[in-house]
DNA sequence: TGTTGTGAATCTCTTCACAGCT
DNA sequence: AGCTGTGAAGAGATTCACAACA
């Protein structure tokens, strides 16, 4: 199977596999069945296992899985071994807990630039991350390739950044504000819609017995 | 249909549509076709159809839907007369983010504690609220209605924090920490994985042509 | 015996297609 | 003519069930 057409939310859970696997080598285990996968990863083993035959991963009818291998193989599949390269745009409360969060911890995944328009901000290191003025996001990143754009910014700025980072030819968008964006459909969005997620979870809690 | 077993997706969309029709009607529109609510929350028309003939919502076939009178409609549905009531557990960026965005902006979801181990925060009043011990969490909460609780603090807590919230009677867990959370399955957890989804959009970007 | 790998069945969600209305 | 409401078809994701195997 290719990978460019692979479920999204089989791409969703390897990704969890891979977490879980980093997590038992360090445990000391070095081999995992899928039904221990899926206990932890909240998945039933079937689909353990037919997520690991779309990628192509092959695992032993007596030992199950060997984590090591396994692991390897879903960080090819991934092209782990090229760090993601990130901006962050908007560094306030949310913008620096993203900055803090990602400097140093995860190797892979690397801040490149932060933006803002606060001029006590600008030209500043923050979390480790420099900060430029939004305002000059498109000529910052001139030529410099960038995977993921995150929008921390204000809800009435977000789709004004938004066609910023379009321009400025970053290749993907998370996006904090609970905004519907709208731009090129080849940008693919993610949405992180915290006023969603409460209300949604409030819902279900008025609905709930007892 | 019951409420209780609408659709996954639909419930989502469905507050998307509401925000949407809060936005339509302080532009002055009164009424909204199918399709042109689809557009603002990109989905099809069929599917505003379907999702809003779930809840038993009636258009008009000259005039669409009365925004107002569907506003209403979600409204009631959603029970949003009564307040939304959440804690949030760790005031780091991210936990103070959530506070700075829903004090004041949200009226109907109201934070009615914040809870951190820090004691430079302990018994102080951050964003509007009043900062717990997080030893002290369920004494504190003891007796109050809580639908939500935010887990905010550093991954390595979050399990912990997790039970706390339960034997704390929180009916719903909003989950930042990039762990997934043993607790029990009546007690509905949303997770919000920002590391996950970098992983994510990192992926596709690295994929995409050009 | 207990596991993987996988076709088939099932369940869920989305889109099609069109009748019925205004 | 253009919309809504909805049965039916289609697509997509998950689970079942079991053969193959160590």
């Amino acid at each position: 199977m290719n990978e460019t057409q692979l479920p999204h939310n089989t791409i969703e859970r390897l990704f969890v596999y891979r977490r879980a696997l980093q997590d038992t080598l360090s445990d000391g285990k070095s081999n995992i069945f899928s039904h221990e996968l899926g206990n932890v990863c909240g998945a039933s083993s079937e689909q353990v296992r037919r997520d690991l035959m779309l990628v192509g991963a092959e695992g032993n009818r007596r030992t199950g899985y060997d984590c090591l291998k396994l692991l390897c193989e879903l960080n090819s599949f991934f092209k782990i071994e090229s760090d993601v390269r990130m901006v962050v745009v908007g560094v306030g409360n949310l913008g620096r807990a993203v900055l803090s969060y990602f400097m140093g911890k995860q190797p892979h995944l690397r801040v490149v630039a932060a933006f803002d328009n606060d001029s006590s901000k600008v030209n500043r290191v923050i979390h480790g991350c420099h900060c430029y003025a939004i305002d000059d996001l498109e000529s910052t990143l001139e030529g410099i390739l960038v995977h993921v754009g995150v929008i921390a910014v204000p809800d009435n700025y977000a789709q004004d950044v938004a066609e910023k980072l379009v321009r400025a030819k970053v290749k993907t968008i998370l996006n904090f504000a609970p905004v519907r964006l709208r731009i090129p459909s080849e940008i693919h969005v993610e949405n992180m819609d915290v006023t969603l997620s409460v209300e949604k979870l409030g819902f279900f809690a008025k609905i709930s017995k007892s």
